[in-house]
DNA sequence: GCCGTTTTCGGCCCGACTGTTTTCAGTCG
């Protein structure tokens, strides 16, 4: 089986760490990483762009040398230069970078004046004292090594959903600090990322150090990691990292640039003012002494002869160059969505009737909503059989018949065999307005067949949808193996959308995979699997990933207004 | 190692905080 990207990215990504403890070029350890984020975040798989005879220096970041590196890579399976590098800096010691407070720095010492090359070694020098009298190791990095050794961070990242009440909750505990200033939240948080790794506030006031000194007695604070005049750094009891940033008002769009980041997009935007000889830092964008923007983001790109680039688009995926044309995206927006196409009732697994479902998506100003229960195969959901959904559709027929404004549309979440055939006949899939087809069941098979399985179910005209497309649930199950490449292209071809499910557990397709269901020019559909009658707020958070995904309204079919809708789904 | 509407060589984003030091290196974001 052709590598995977992932894999190829951490080849790259380990080059860079070990690289780094050597004691390399920063800048050439900075390529090496920039390089596995560009492979990582690629649509496509670098073996099916090596196959089409595509020239991978046409990817940023990626010049000769890492082009021919990467063609070694896809075609033996290793890589060369690691391997070697192997034999002079242990492997091992890249886990140990990982530790808080310990970088590549103190890494090659530790590994040059005491030979330790992996945790335990590392764990029975701390505790044999050969730290004392290491050239700066103190006691407050022995302390913080103990503490880290016994119990590692655990690398997690939190969903969006929920560090959504996370930052509600501090930002009116802070707010009263504040006084006239301002707070949000910025990082991936704000750019709307499927998880979180650690949050980013922002905060303007008078009195910087009294928002900071707020933060730190916050009732969840499990460990304050650093605590300055303008930064203060906690852990939450949760294990979400906070970062408290506090800036003078003049400075606020500055600050919210770079906290939002993504890093990769500030190094290009500093770089860009750096080309006109100007400096842009998180105080503003500087001629010289001189202020030229600071106070809103708006202003700084202008500046830098940018139209505003949404803070989803902020990962150096190519926005920069087209907002310098004035050629980004119109994102889709949550206004622009006028229904959802797939939610459950009480016929099989949701816990709210037709009707209350049908009340709560006028209440959101939809034009429509699909209802769309189980199959009979997912008998633990109640799924329907024929008959069952034969009675449904009469049952939506009356209903929308004391329904004005508003239409309910008949529907299903089908189940996708094995082979690829679907659990309900033809002769009653005719009669819906749509039909969403998902993978329930056979979550592992090789890559081969899962694909072809999904694009059978798809070769059946009745299907309009494909639902959670990768079966992904963030945190708890992988996506199975799939090309999906051609998923897309299959889609695409037939006319049947992807799904962009917008549970918060699931976000799948997700940023990454929107995108290149678009650049196949495959059409989706963003909904929201509510199984109950709030979960039809989940909408937003689907939104968020289509638009991560760079998708305007045009390529995300609810947001057609019905007579258009009915349309589409005839074909 | 990448990259060029000043450049094919010489740059490469920028600052806060900590700890261990007496002026700064390392780490982090």
């Amino acid at each position: 089986m052709p590598i995977q990207n992932a894999e190829i990215a951490a080849l790259l990504s380990q080059e860079a760490e070990l690289l780094e403890i050597q004691g390399a070029n920063p800048f050439r350890v900075r390529a090496y990483r920039r390089a596995a984020q560009t492979i990582d975040a690629l649509p496509r798989s670098v073996a099916s762009v090596l196959a089409a005879g595509e020239d991978l220096t046409a990817l940023p970041g990626i010049g000769q040398d890492l082009a021919s590196k990467i063609a070694e890579i896809v075609k033996t399976g290793h890589f060369a230069a690691l391997d070697d590098l192997k034999r002079e800096v242990p492997g091992e010691l890249a886990t140990i970078t990982a530790l808080p407070g310990i970088g590549p720095k103190r890494v090659s010492q530790l590994h040059r004046e005491l030979g330790v090359r992996t945790l335990d070694e590392l764990r029975r020098a701390v505790e044999g004292g050969r730290l004392h009298g290491l050239k700066g190791f103190g006691a407050r990095i022995e302390e913080t090594l103990r503490t880290a050794l016994a119990k590692p961070p655990a690398e997690t990242r939190y969903k969006l959903s929920s560090v959504e009440q996370e930052v509600d909750a501090l930002i009116s505990f802070l707010k009263p600090t504040v006084g006239g200033g301002r707070i949000a939240a910025a990082g991936s948080f704000r750019r709307r990322k499927d998880t979180v790794g650690d949050l980013d506030l922002l905060a303007t006031s008078n009195d910087a150090a009294a928002v900071g000194a707020r933060l730190v007695a916050y009732e969840n604070v499990a460990q304050v990691v650093a605590h300055g005049p303008s930064r203060t750094t906690i852990v939450l009891r949760s294990g979400l990292q906070v970062d408290l940033r506090a800036v003078a008002n003049a400075s606020y769009g500055a600050a919210l640039m770079y906290f939002t980041g993504s890093k990769a997009h500030n190094i290009a935007l500093r770089k860009l003012a750096n080309d006109r000889g100007w400096k842009l830092n998180e105080y503003g964008l500087f001629e010289g002494e001189r202020l030229l923007a600071g106070e809103s983001e708006e202003a700084i790109y202008q500046k830098l002869g940018l139209s505003f680039v949404p803070p989803e688009l902020r990962e150096d995926r190519g926005e920069i160059a087209l907002a310098r044309g004035g050629a980004l995206p119109n994102l889709v927006a949550l206004a622009d969505i006028r229904g959802d196409l797939h939610v459950h009732t009480t016929w099989s697994d949701g816990t709210a009737s037709i009707e209350q479902m049908a009340e709560a998506a006028k209440a959101r100003g939809y034009e429509y909503l699909a209802i769309t229960d189980h199959s009979r195969r997912l008998t633990v959901a109640h799924g329907l059989d024929a008959t069952r959904l034969a009675r449904q559709i009469d049952e939506i027929d009356r209903l929308n018949a004391g329904l004005h404004g508003f239409t309910l549309l008949k529907g299903v979440e089908v189940d996708i065999l094995e082979d690829g055939a679907l659990d309900l006949p033809d002769s009653i899939l005719s009669r819906l307005d749509l039909v969403v087809a998902a993978v329930h069941s056979h979550f592992e098979l090789p890559r081969e067949a899962q694909t072809t399985r999904i694009v059978r179910a798809m070769d059946n005209p009745h299907v309009s949808i494909i639902a959670h497309p990768t079966g992904r649930l963030i945190g708890q199950r992988s996506p199975y193996d799939l090309d999906f490449g051609r998923i897309a292209a299959a889609a695409a071809e037939r006319r049947c959308r992807l799904e962009i499910n917008a549970a918060p557990d699931r976000l799948d397709l997700d940023d990454v995979h929107a995108y290149a269901a678009k650049e196949a020019k495959a059409v989706l559909a963003v909904s929201t699997d509510a199984h109950a009658p709030t979960f039809l707020e989940w909408m937003r958070f689907g939104v968020d990933q289509a638009r991560r995904g760079w998708l305007e309204t045009g390529d995300v079919v609810n947001t057609l207004p019905l007579s258009k809708l009915r349309k589409s789904l005839r074909h």
